[in-house]
DNA sequence: TCTTTGTTTTACCGATTAGTTATATAATGA
DNA sequence: TCATTATATAACTAATCGGTAAAACAAAGA
């Protein structure tokens, strides 16, 4: 499966979503990301492994503890391809950009 | 299952994105988004109900054909849940918004 | 009306998914 | 060494997914 797949593949689903919400304030351990749901441990190691399939999470070595950390990356990569919607928000670019050279050649000639 | 979980299923699938990729650029009927790929037109249409039943798409009646149209509200709400990440990103943009305003009061005391 | 074109629906299949319980592995500490 | 804690793996199951072929439906045109 193409990566942009996995990443949204793994997106898709609401725990693992919150899982990174989680990630994105810090790392933390497999217990700590399981501790808000009511799933069995193996259900969020599964989880998790998804996650670091996709690339979006990576772990370490921390004692018995397998501290995860959010990879941005693939979720940059997603970004990317949503560039490809923001027809209205590209025009607004648009005008930033021409805004910008205005003020600029502005600040220039002055 | 949630709305935002639907709409990252429905993009997880190569095809299916390509698909939205083609409505970027304008209405399509089944047949011409479906031409692309080597897919029975059953295939084609399972596809297509995927996309509008996350609210990805609407369809209009037109003769025998069905032309499909991007809707953007869903990819808009994915944007917002992207944004959460945009650790590094918003400070960028902090940067930009420190950048406007320096340049802008330069002006406008010049 | 009959045929053609465009699309949907139905019924089926094999692969994948998300969950479970039970078991294994790894590092710590008594 | 032995028990505890943290996590992973294995084996299984029910449900979902992506595809197919065959049939049905809908509108247009001869």
């Amino acid at each position: 499966m193409d990566p942009l797949s996995q990443t949204l593949a793994a997106l898709a689903d609401p725990t693992r979503r919150a899982m990174l919400l989680r990630l994105s304030h810090g790392d933390a351990t497999v217990g700590e990301l399981g501790a808000p749901f009511r799933l069995s441990q193996p259900a969020i190691s599964k989880h998790l492994k998804v996650l670091q399939t996709a690339g979006l999470i990576t772990r370490r070595k921390a004692a018995q503890t397998r501290p995860c950390h959010l990879e941005r990356a693939r979720l940059a990569d997603l970004d990317d391809f949503m560039q490809h919607f923001r027809a209205v928000t590209e025009g607004q670019l648009d005008q930033l950009a021409t805004y910008l050279a205005n003020i600029q050649s502005t600040g220039e000639t002055e």
